[in-house]
DNA sequence: CTGTTAGCGCCTTCAT
DNA sequence: ATGAAGGCGCTAACAG
């Protein structure tokens, strides 16, 4: 029916009433469709010339196929999915990690589906439900609220996923990418016990984290390796928030011995910990050095400025990306947990304990 | 072909090898794809009890109609697009823009595809290429790169549009939100002349910017209240950057007459200028006030509080979502330009002016 | 090398 | 109130 071919293609060229479709470059660069569709797809068995004249037209009709017909009759459809929950309470955390997922996306040519846990709502539609079949080939879940059984779920339902920063330690055959917790605490404990110090103290995240325990053994092997077995008083559980590392600071100052250094298991509570000294009159670094984990404060105004370990958040990104696109290939792959290293960015919140000095 | 239709329904439900289809669910209960197609979309002319079968079999199905391909028949697919530049630069900014936008979408039961502009591929994929036909049915720029020529051409692209936050001023036509610039601005100098101050300094953003050219005017309007004509040499321009701020700060300070105010046309440039303050001996607010622009700092360590122009970029966001679907709907509306206000938040940076005190 | 022909999963007139 | 059939824009055998 060359009638209804052409009609259509006298709306799309020229009233651009409806969109222009393969069909009409087809008709208009005198192929068929599916040579076009070898065309866009770059298949070598097309004659130069005729690819040529098929290029020219999707040039000149500014011709981009339709992303959605295009997955339909494989499957795939181009797009990930990404979630992750308080996109507002730590803004930089999630900024650094999301731009190195779209990044790596956008060089893979995949679109990024950006899907908020939202917290008021709880989950009162199921990440599931909300990325089932045609919505996006794969999804990278950043810190979910999901339990590792639902994951598990998730993962049944033929949708590949891969975790970044678990909050739980997740069940074997979940693709995740974690920072190097262990070692970045490590390097913490021993930046203070370099700098003289013997009483450190500590201020954990809630029990259970995977970044709490890991961060908590790599501050515990520190202080073995250097001969001093961690003191229980020593120890304090926050919540990640300002208040409770301002709370267990204030609590672990008024120890009879206090620390003369601190190690908070985030910039958040190492914030709160500085507040905490100074309302006792304590000056940081001088009285008192603390250190942060996960350098996502931004240090303009603040002082003093924070010594902290920085994750590779844009890199934890990138490789959860990658991860994922092998699993979208293969199925199946070996190194199912990837640790990305930390490294500590020593600024003015360290220094020699006082006692050390005047000794 | 009851065979055909009864081996995929074998393979759907009992392997899960290929996805659940219309079809299942139709033959599962015993009806026909239109009907299913009816009770999915909530159509009335469906008898009671067939819906009522068929949501039993999409309920236990777990059925979910693919996006995709639901899209394909009318072209609406259920999903915006959003673009904006400097993801990580000014995290907080964009955050909280973007949970707006986030959360409006999901109330409206829409799809968020991000698309982060790259700053080194410069443009070299057109926006326009990125989300033609088939990617989103609309989509929502945040301060946008394009000119206002290139954003015309989108919209003529059938490609509904809303800027958020535009750079220079747009051509009209383009629907658009923003903060209440003018307004907060006259609050901010209107603040420092309560407080007494006559010599108030203002660092601008680059000309030509609609933010900068709107904050400007408030400053003089409210200066010229007071009676007071602005003082080219009280004015000098940044380029939004802390260390422009620092500089001009600088600038400012070293005259013989320094302002005993500076109003900061943003945040970081404030903050630059309490550096450049203190590097000079000069406390703030006791010896110079300082007022800035956003409220995307976070007060946490910062020492002292800024005192700035709190905007409303969660409900920007929301916004925008809200004149796109309209424009979604009619194709046309009256009021195109949205302007969300603006207040002042008083905090640790502003105080009387020392010479007032001593008088 | 190229064209023909089925679908992909869904919606939507038509009939009934 | 329900079903049958055509088509959305594209890809993927299968022929030639």
């Amino acid at each position: 029916m060359p009638q209804v071919v052409d009609s259509r293609r006298f709306l799309a060229v020229t009233l651009r009433e409806t969109r222009t479709t393969i069909r009409d470059v087809a008709w208009l660069a005198g192929v068929s469709v599916a040579t076009v569709s070898r065309v866009l797809n770059n298949r070598p068995d097309v004659a130069p010339a005729t690819r040529q004249a098929v290029l020219d037209v999707v040039e000149r009709e500014r011709f981009r196929p339709n992303p959605s017909a295009r997955g339909l009759p494989h499957g795939r459809i181009g797009v990930v999915a990404v979630t992750a929950p308080f996109i507002e309470d730590c803004p930089n955390y999630f900024a650094s990690i999301l731009a190195g997922i779209a990044d790596a996306l956008e060089d893979a040519n995949t679109r990024l589906l950006l899907l908020p846990a939202r917290r008021d709502r709880a989950r009162e539609a199921r990440l599931g439900d909300r990325l089932k079949p045609g919505s996006a080939d794969g999804a990278i879940l950043v810190m979910p609220l999901e339990s590792s059984d639902e994951l598990i779920e998730l993962q049944s339902e033929r949708l590949p996923i891969t975790i970044i920063d678990p909050r739980a330690p997740l069940d074997e055959g979940i693709p995740c990418v974690a920072a190097a917790n262990a070692a970045g605490a490590i390097a913490a404990t021993e930046h203070l016990l370099d700098l003289g110090h013997r009483s450190i103290a500590a201020i954990t995240g809630p029990a259970g984290w995977a970044s709490t325990e890991e961060r908590r053994q790599g501050y515990h092997a520190a202080l073995a390796q250097a001969g001093i077995s961690p003191d229980p008083g020593l120890t304090e559980a926050g919540d990640w928030q300002v208040e409770s590392g301002h709370a267990a600071a204030a609590h672990l100052l008024e120890r009879q011995a206090p620390p003369t250094a601190i190690f908070a298991f985030n910039d958040e509570m190492a914030i709160g910990t500085i507040q905490a000294a100074r309302e006792r009159g304590l000056r940081v670094p001088d009285d008192l050095s603390v250190v942060g984990f996960d350098d996502v404060e931004r240090p303009l105004l603040m002082t003093p400025q924070l010594t902290t370990v920085r994750q590779p958040l844009g890199e934890m990104g990138r490789m959860a990306v990658s991860l994922l696109f092998r699993l979208l290939d293969n199925q199946r792959i070996d190194a199912l947990r990837v640790v990305l290293a930390t490294h500590l960015v020593t600024r003015e919140s360290t220094a020699a304990p006082r006692t050390h000095i005047h000794v």
